[in-house]
DNA sequence: TTGACAAGTTAGCATAAGCTAATTATACTG
DNA sequence: CAGTATAATTAGCTTATGCTAACTTGTCAA
């Protein structure tokens, strides 16, 4: 199951407003990538029929089982990503705004592999 | 001048194929890229409009001043990103498909701070 | 109860990038 | 020279993603 760029920055999105609130509604979503509405929707739309997320009461935002661990991982990969680089010398924001398009460029294997380097160099 | 990813990959196509056969020209592109000639067709249009390249005799692709250092920056990218990638496990092939897309991620200020990285730490 | 605001959704449009099919232009070969 | 093959281009379509404007729904308060 393949996804998009845009949809794995959706499912991160969603994440961080979970860690942050507790919840997560499309009016949030929008406000936090910077997006309008309308576009938040069309990507929920997408994301509830490949059963990455469902909405409760109050239009909350869910993750599936599958959608939770997919955000996770994306999460991951994110920090690992800015983390490194910072360590680097990359700038703080810079370092954030780069991992955003990088961190969807990273297969697993990849993710282990600058993790256990990470761990063993840069600690 | 902000430069959309695919046209970055059209650049380094233009590039390797230069270093590989001394030339370029359109149907090579299409052949390197594993894209349409119709889809290099129009890249190039776009990349012409945007002084990057020009066309000589036999439809010849040459690069303006401003595309060839545009062109060996986004390679060096690819080059030491790849390499970095190796160096920490990451299998060739994968490591070069990554490559290819974090090379237009990161900016300059990052590619200086991994190679330093690299030249002290990897070598 | 009604009116207003916020949030979700729909409709319609724009842009980027790719494709196929068809057309034009070049160039080589018999 | 004529015909064929190769390459470039054009036209028209598709998909993905975003936007604005307009419409709907639901809640709260006067």
């Amino acid at each position: 199951m393949k996804k998009s760029e845009s949809s794995e920055d959706y499912m991160k999105s969603i994440l961080i407003l979970h860690k942050r609130n507790g919840v997560a509604r499309s009016a949030e979503v929008a406000m936090e990538m910077g997006v309008s509405r309308p576009s938040v929707c069309n990507a929920m739309k997408k994301l509830r029929k490949e059963n990455m997320i469902y909405f409760g009461e109050n239009d909350h935002i869910y993750f599936t089982d599958a959608g939770k661990k997919l955000a996770e991982k994306i999460y991951s990969k994110h920090s690992l990503i800015s983390k490194f680089l910072k360590g680097i010398g990359v700038s703080k924001d810079r370092a954030d705004e780069e991992a955003c398009v990088i961190e969807h460029a990273i297969s697993d294997e990849t993710y282990e592999c600058l993790d256990k380097f990470y761990k063993a160099h840069m600690v």
